[in-house]
DNA sequence: CTAATATCTGAGCAACTGTTCAGATATTAT
DNA sequence: ATAATATCTGAACAGTTGCTCAGATATTAG
């Protein structure tokens, strides 16, 4: 006979792959990640649009940007000058969204 | 005539609101508490009992469960000498069940 | 009562994070 | 060619975070 505690001890969560979910929850658990990503997942955007819709300087947002690309919730496009940003992830939008609710009824 | 950015900076979630958004993320984005809140998805636990099963001091899981309770995001309830622990927020269940879809999926 | 168990708490510390600043690179306008 | 615009990058610094450690409190067992 197994006890409760093993049975959820076979079910939760690996440390590895909590690891790997908190890293995912990392990458968007900031002001300003999350208003990027939010702005993204409204529309593809270059840095510079991103930086006055977030009112955060270029040098600030290019670097979050950098760390979301290493993430792999975004991708780059380079156009002219201007290097266009978009989601790269299905998931984020919906946690996004769910976080939104969150706030809406709290 | 309005152009697409000002469209944008419309629907974008405000400073305000991002600061909370980035807030319930926090909560969730470390390899602790994600595995303390993914055991009590499962079920209702006493602290020594998640320290056990999260493989971390009783000490360390006390202090992230006080953030957590500061976060509304669970409930406390005293038995005997035991202080069990539940999830007292339903989209903190949404969230992770994304964040693991996620993980499937990549 | 005393010992054992369960939980909490504050201080201290090492590690991590997000920004600014200075400067590099690339593209386009004049 | 020169200037202006857009983006990137590394170093440095302040602020935050999550742990340990020591010790306090509370409940129950013997």
């Amino acid at each position: 006979m197994s006890s409760a505690i093993e049975e959820i001890e076979r079910e939760l969560v690996s440390a590895i792959d909590g690891d790997r979910l908190a890293q995912t929850f990392k990458a968007i658990a900031d002001p300003t990640r999350v208003r990027i990503l939010h702005a993204l997942a409204l529309a593809e955007l270059p840095v510079c649009d991103i930086a006055r819709l977030v009112q955060t300087s270029e040098s600030a947002v290019s670097h979050q940007l950098s760390l979301l690309r290493a993430a792999q919730i975004v991708r780059r496009r380079k156009i002219g000058r201007h290097v266009f940003y978009a989601l790269d992830d299905t998931h984020i939008r919906g946690l996004i969204e769910v976080g939104l609710a969150h706030l809406a009824h709290s």
